[in-house]
DNA sequence: TGCATAATAGTACGTACGTTCGATTTGTGG
DNA sequence: CCACAAATCGAACGTACGTACTATTATGCA
């Protein structure tokens, strides 16, 4: 009863390097197996079916994506912290998976037309953050730290876009310089959405600077709980 | 002579919607042949083999993009204008695609990490496109209508988010409004790289009037053409 | 109209896929 | 250590793929 949850594990972790590369429609099973030294039978006994496998994969892709970007990031506090934590974790995140391929946005080019458990799955998981972004924008509006008339799913919109242009930019195209610019955005975006008080002139309205500016205000507001 | 050239363009027109619902990896002879009510041999002899199948779906995909897109704001007037004129023929050509898929970012994922003369071609047209867009920025800069300090790069690549966002959230997760925030995305990104003469009260820093007064301030620096 | 040729169909081959099923090896509790 | 169950293997099936060949039909020009 042991070795098997064992060597299930060992091929799931195999997988998701696969799926992460080749996407999850290209995840076989033969070549799997071949990954594996085992047969594709013995692969397959550990799966129902090879959407069974596939939602596996989905569901360890999602844990990883939970303990690296959205837990760190809960740790800080409420509000425009939280919001810059969640940001830098998940372009960290995505830094790394330009070697390897990030399945949220693969599968989201792969599953937008083809209905079934594997888009669902993933269409829940991708709406889990960009709900939990949301919310955390909705706390840092009414915390004051960004404006009052903000538009929470425009923010996040914008927020998605710098990510996925980033991932485009460094998988697809290999043109360097690509974080650093999802960055550079990132600021740029934030500021405006800044209370006006908070507004600078616009020579440095994009400049680095800025948000240490807005590091120390919005810990005023919302002391770090760390 | 002539029979064959016809049929050929009936075959690539529906090969180009197949590629555009299923990627270009997931355009099938067999399907294809479906479609057209032909056999598979019949179809396959118009094409050396399935990659020059892709090649040539791909190069009348560019054509299109080219004829909807690129010449249509290539008449505006150089500057800002310009490139107003290619974010909007570009919004609405992924507007449109949002039913059928892009096939420029489709490929993006699926050619990623997969060598050989389809991400060749593929990478080809997508940095035309961007450095059009660079040229533009470019020219809108040394004519005035952008901040001297304006990183041309920069705006390209937060463009690029802007319709990379517009296709995630319309095509995979269908969530309405995605084209709203696309436009609203461009004009705040737009209102940023402005002169600084050009800047109003942050207040309204986001809302649509402000590109009226880009129209009119980019008209009077260039003229328009037609 | 007849003929050369282009266009299409039909068939077959080799490969890879997911999946099933029985045989066989391996691990594990009494 | 033994026996039972779990884990893995090997072979096979049906399907779909790209591609190569040959046969057949349709087209266009003299």
């Amino acid at each position: 009863m042991r070795k098997g949850e064992l060597t299930r594990a060992a091929i799931l972790d195999v997988a998701l390097d696969l799926a992460s590369r080749d996407g999850l429609e290209g995840l076989t099973i033969g070549l799997l197996a071949d990954k594996m030294c085992m047969s594709k039978s013995g692969v397959f006994a550990h799966f129902g079916s090879r959407e069974d496998l596939q939602i596996e994969v989905l569901k360890l892709y999602h844990h990883q994506f939970e303990q690296e970007v959205f837990y760190p990031s809960m740790r800080e506090a409420r509000g425009l912290p939280r919001l810059q934590a969640m940001f830098a974790h998940w372009i960290r995140r995505v830094t790394v998976e330009i070697a390897s391929g990030c399945i949220y946005i693969s599968g989201a080019v792969e599953y937008d037309d083809r209905p079934g458990a594997i888009r669902e799955a993933l269409i829940g998981m991708v709406l889990a953050w960009q709900n939990a972004l949301l919310r955390c924008v909705e706390q840092a509006r009414e915390l004051g730290h960004l404006r009052s008339d903000t538009d929470p799913m425009q923010l996040v919109f914008e927020m998605y876009g710098l990510v996925l242009a980033l991932h485009h930019d460094a998988r697809f195209i290999k043109r360097p310089g690509a974080v650093d610019r999802a960055q550079i955005g990132f600021e740029r975006l934030l500021h405006s959405y800044l209370p006006s008080h908070s507004m600078t002139s616009p020579e440095i309205a994009e400049s680095r600077p800025a948000l240490h500016l807005l590091h120390s205000a919005a810990n005023k507001a919302a002391p770090s709980i760390k």
